[in-house]
DNA sequence: GACCATCCTGTGGTCTGACCACACATGTGG
DNA sequence: CCACATGTGTGGTCAGACCACAGGATGGTC
């Protein structure tokens, strides 16, 4: 079967974005959203398994590319995991990757400047307020070891801008995990990794004086940890937001064009 | 060319999340990986078209499959659009819809309840008491417009469920877009989306009390209103909050399960 | 010269049918 | 009882074909 249909929408203007679609005809799409609709409605849940890809092209009467399409578009989402053989981990699995599909996004989306910079900052000093706040209340011990590590690893001797770079994400990280809220710290880490490459090629650009730099991120990291440590949630929320403005406001970030 | 090869990944442990990957090696990853990287590096803007998929195949010396695939997965990112014909809109360019990929990507997974409910609750208040005290500084006439907009469809006699509920959403949406941050107003947004079909069904299992919440939800948005319209964002934020708090305490959420 | 119908070309969208690598289940020989 | 071959079903990949579409190039007509 061959088929390149229009459809005709019916399409209820909402106060907001009036228009909407008009394209809706790719039978990949169709595919997509129908088992969208059953992941929304709740038929699908995670661990759950996808019939077989020639299977469903057969029931839905399409071609298996179309369903394959389909399926890497919820594969970038991070909802299904795909794996070949037989038994256990084999087939299409409904799961749930939601961090590593919103850092993808994300970081690809601030690489293309559809984020402006100062609003990138902003979002991050709201979130990271917040996980920093909570992670004062929360933060057992590994989450605190975690933080120390990082923070030890950045103060060895020759250490390199990469490595720093690496380590100081991981200090934001292990931050974020401590909080708690797993939503909030999925934002915050794709937040700040979103970040990294832009970091570090301004830490590269700094030349012989990144050092200097560095060695006042690191009096303020350890300043943030002392709060969070103690349990000042307060105190570690000003504190990490004075860090990350500060920080931009050093850094010389590269317009990208 | 059939090709299905094992790459071994040169993983450097980070502190955080040790293991990672394994499975990189299906083609249609790799193809991805490539375009990302140059997205990332800046070879590629907004704007920028892909070559054809039969160019990019040859040149990549894969399947135009993998291509395909390739695409649907920055596609369901919002990072390319694909159009046929010639000309104009023909061709996969790389354009910006975060916004969308960002609800759809939060909505799949608020619904499979990766996140727990009371961090999503939490992390709305977050943000929209963000999105409120800026949108209090930044709004124009034509953003309060909306909101009165939205604010009067509710107070339409006899209105259903679901218009109410469509309209509510337009008007926690005008805020986030009131707030001049595009970051946080897209995560707002998506948040807030994201929990349409839930507050829906919640307000469905109200039963005929549902008026009964929605005149307390009517006052407490005219209340916000009036803190953004009179300017005053640090009021506007604790009204949203409290908002937020008393509505979700008040539906009956399923649990889905 | 202005205009319009036609063909050509290149784009993504779709379909078909085939083979590969893999992992497990089952059978089979020792 | 174990070790090995075989069968079966999964996703992964590929090649080649055709479709619908939109614009450009062509060539005719008035």
């Amino acid at each position: 079967m061959q088929m390149t249909e229009r459809v005709a929408p019916a399409v209820e203007d909402a106060p907001e974005a009036p228009w909407h679609p008009v394209t809706r005809s790719r039978s990949h799409e169709l595919v997509l959203d129908q088992i969208e609709e059953q992941i929304l409605a709740g038929t699908l849940r995670v661990g759950d398994r996808l019939p077989g890809e020639r299977d469903l092209a057969g029931h839905l009467q399409v071609s298996r590319s179309a369903v394959r399409e389909a399926i890497r578009g919820l594969e970038a989402q991070g909802v299904v995991r795909s794996g070949v053989g037989s038994g256990k981990d084999a087939g299409t699995i409904v799961s749930a990757m939601p961090s590593e599909a919103l850092t993808r996004l994300l970081r690809l989306h601030v690489a293309l400047s559809n984020f402006p910079l100062p609003d990138v900052v902003d979002a991050r000093v709201m979130l990271e307020r917040s996980s920093a706040a909570l992670a004062a209340d929360h933060a057992g011990e590994d989450d605190l070891d975690a933080m120390r590590a990082a923070l030890d690893g950045m103060d060895s001797a020759g250490i390199g801008a990469e490595r720093f770079n690496d380590l100081d994400t991981a200090f934001h990280v292990a931050i974020a995990e401590a909080s708690g809220n797993r939503l909030v710290a999925d934002m915050t880490i794709a937040l700040r990794d979103s970040m990294r490459r832009p970091i570090l090629h301004a830490l590269e650009a700094l030349g012989p004086d990144w050092e200097g730099v560095a060695d006042q991120l690191r009096k303020d990291h350890r300043a943030i940890f002392a709060a969070i440590e103690s349990g000042d949630g307060a105190l570690a929320a000003d504190r990490v937001d004075q860090h990350i403005r500060s920080a931009h406001a050093v850094l010389p970030f590269a317009t990208h064009g």
